[in-house]
DNA sequence: CATCTATTTGGTTATTTAGCCAAATAGATG
DNA sequence: CATCTATTTGGCTAAATAACCAAATAGATG
């Protein structure tokens, strides 16, 4: 069983740190209650607006959100429906980290 | 529906960081296959050995690793079984990213 | 067309993270 | 007990990331 390429490797790797920020978390699970535009998603953060924009091009770019304009604001919302899902498998993960007392 | 507290928020994201770096997620990956020691991974990783070493550990300190020294060697394993189900959804939030033309 | 509003971009600085080397540690083995 | 082996730790430098401010852009509105 071949492991991945480094290619998809890093295609993975930026979905994955693009979540991994505390900000882009927080505005991640945000947009699952729906779309919302920049100056909303700035006032939930309390970051610098272009800090914020920063944040949601990167998520952009990595695949997790999408964006469209309409009248004076661009609204951001999720590419895929399996951000709970996904968090789930996180709080799983996290609590695995009880028992590692050892070395 | 409040949004979490900012503590779970900066716990989740510690995971998702753990995994968000290529060596590392390569390494979580691998371990999937069970249990391997330091120097196989680095063999894996191909990156000097204290390096490997500090991605164990900040994976060991997220929780996301267990690890337990047998011998000469110290072994590290995937502290939970759902790694796969995560990288499903990774996978699929990654495609998510080919409609996001807009803006 | 001038202006206003929401957002993005560029530039800069500070902080964090990654990587390597050398030295320290801890346990196994002769 | 001396030594060997696998791993970790500390120190340092380089590279990546984050934050802010100021300026640019693009589209809506008077």
């Amino acid at each position: 069983m071949p492991l991945d390429t480094a290619k998809t490797t890093e295609r993975r790797s930026a979905v994955i740190k693009a979540l991994g920020h505390p900000s882009r978390l927080l505005i991640a699970e945000s947009l699952m209650n729906g779309e919302q535009c920049v100056c909303d998603l700035k006032e939930l953060v309390g970051s610098d607006m272009s800090t914020v924009s920063k944040h949601l091009s990167l998520m952009r770019e990595a695949g997790v959100l999408n964006c469209e304009k309409r009248g004076l604001n661009i609204y951001y919302s999720l590419a895929c429906d399996c951000l709970g899902e996904f968090l789930r498998c996180v709080d799983k993960l996290a609590c695995g980290g009880n028992k590692n007392t050892c070395c």
